[in-house]
DNA sequence: CTGAAAGCGCTTACAG
DNA sequence: CTGAAAGCGCTTACAG
């Protein structure tokens, strides 16, 4: 494997030129940088990695640190966040980042060796719920970090507002003339940001109120966030002969998919007899004609990326914390439709 | 952030003797490594990966190149292999090799920058598909490689026996009585690896000879590794009058599930009207209570990563390329089960 | 616009 | 068992 010297041999430089014209430094004259760049391409010259971080103190990889790898949408946003950092230049370590109370020592081993190598500029922490003292060790790290998901303490963070997105789903079920719609919400503790369950309730409520209806907590029932879950849930609202729901929001596509399928295995018709609507744009979402709010996951992960970028080049010690807002869209499918006329009670 | 030179100061040692100690040669005395040691933990001293790599050659990072990202069987490698090199110390850096079609230049950016930064010591290759170039590209760089699937030249490979598997799945549905078994393969061009359709194809078919049945290639389908692919193939399979098949192998779980729905919705139920049985061990397959060959992704991550680190280990140039074979089970659900009782021709 | 030289923070023969 | 010193391959003030 060539190395700067014999670039800068071959290309009749210092290894100084060499290192400043490949670099595009702008204090290369044009020659020279044809020069030193026909040199390159000879030998196959590419930087070592390693010499130029400890050199410069830059490497050139961020740290993706993520609390779940092998579910959709942690794999989207890590794809997003790939493509973004790569089209920079950069690369993208991975760092998974084990549930406290099973992997206690595998988690411990992520801060106290793996975060302190240094071997990343950055970080993007994906709906991270940190201790206050892994929080403390983050920051003691002295590098840019990016939150997705999750409002995190002093860092920049991107997230949805769940509120506004669980009143939207809602209200689209009441535009159509839905009065009675049940609520599959995450169980506590599932999800890793506790507050989003609370918003998303919050949200739905608000949207209730909005066309008169009060809230009715039996229309509301705790699910895990899978296919499974919604499916549960959704047995246990449809059996109940008191409830009667026209339409049923779930807080996830999986859930709300476990939702069709429990309505079809009744003998009930979506949208015509049930109208179901989810949040996510997962791509199972197409197959079964699902209504839902598309939260654009691998966009999540490029905006997250895009954002460090941004932090990495000014430099910023980057006072401003600000929590962005990240888009989402109502994508109206064909589980949603106008209620069916309504019995006697 | 501490230094090995402020470590040493503290300890009343030189930086070499820190280096030794906290790597754990043999060659420090007890009451060294325990100063040494000691005063690390003080200073919450870890060695910078860059330095270390820089001096010593080795990066204790492996390189995962994978052709897909935000899909289950290739996040559940990445879960596997990751949960393994973190296990050994190491980092995993990702590499997205995009398709050469669409995305020519960033293809071409991988192999003539990424992994020409010497930023790991090896590679794990999921899938991989690679021109002679790209080839030769990859054994220049001199870096053991460890190929999950496809097989590839000069290359350790890690890879499940597709033919059996299939073999397997399909006897499984013969020795319940089926004779009339539909087969729904990967449309040519999806996979990566262009010989596993055929594999498993070949499988099928040697299952069906077994018992006496000559393969009917109007019972055979073509279609996309996904529900949608197979929920179109059993409706065109299904609606084909000539066809009646009892049962249905489908060569993915996904394609499996959508082979489950498409029944449904015709009004034949599962198992007792149509068997279906799938190849993955998909997370979904729990819920649909489908019968599979279970490939067990994440545990090939894990193998992946262990073969890499005994190469890393022996330092071998690794002439044995062995082509190892994976594990695969069949896990029974409720998807089969004896066909119904033939109706009059 | 370019070069000589210092230095990034480690590891590892070499010597004792 | 330990230390002094070279060296890994770059980048970057500094000087001209």
């Amino acid at each position: 494997m060539a190395t700067i010297q014999r670039v800068a041999e071959l290309a009749g430089v210092s290894t100084a030129t060499v290192s400043r014209a490949l670099a595009g430094k702008s204090t290369v004259s044009a020659a020279t940088r044809q020069r030193v760049e026909d040199a390159a391409r000879q030998l196959g010259y590419v930087a070592s990695a390693t010499a130029s971080s400890l050199a410069s103190g830059r490497t050139r990889n961020v740290g993706m640190v993520m609390p779940f790898l092998g579910s959709w949408y942690y794999a989207s946003v890590l794809k997003g966040a790939h493509r973004a950092l790569a089209d920079a230049g950069y690369d993208l370590t991975l760092y998974h980042l084990e549930d406290t109370t099973r992997h206690p020592r595998r988690r411990q081993r992520l801060f106290e060796e793996f975060l302190m190598r240094k071997r990343v500029d950055a970080f993007i922490a994906v709906s991270l719920e940190l201790t206050a003292e892994e929080l403390t060790r983050i920051h003691d790290l002295g590098k840019p970090m990016v939150g997705l998901g999750g409002p995190l303490e002093d860092v920049t963070t991107l997230s949805i507002d769940d509120r506004a997105v669980a009143e939207l789903a809602t209200s689209h079920l009441t535009s159509l003339g839905h009065r009675r719609i049940a609520y599959i919400g995450g169980s506590e503790g599932f999800d890793l940001d506790f507050h989003m369950p609370a918003h998303r309730r919050q949200g739905y409520e608000d949207a209730l109120i909005a066309v008169g209806v009060t809230p009715d907590p039996a229309m509301r029932l705790a699910a895990d966030f899978t296919i499974q879950g919604g499916h549960q849930a959704t047995l246990q609202i449809l059996g109940d002969p008191r409830l009667r729901p026209t339409a049923i929001f779930a807080a996830s596509d999986e859930m709300a998919i476990g939702a069709v399928l429990a309505a079809r295995s009744l003998g009930l018709r979506v949208p015509e007899d049930l109208s179901v609507v989810g949040i996510d744009g997962h791509e199972l979402g197409a197959f079964f004609e699902l209504t839902t709010v598309d939260q654009h996951p691998v966009e999540q992960g490029r905006l997250a990326a895009l954002a460090l970028l941004a932090e990495l080049r000014q430099d910023t010690a980057a006072e401003g914390h600000a929590n962005r807002a990240l888009p989402y869209n109502l994508h109206v499918r064909k589980s949603t439709a106008v209620p069916p006329v309504r019995r006697r009670d």
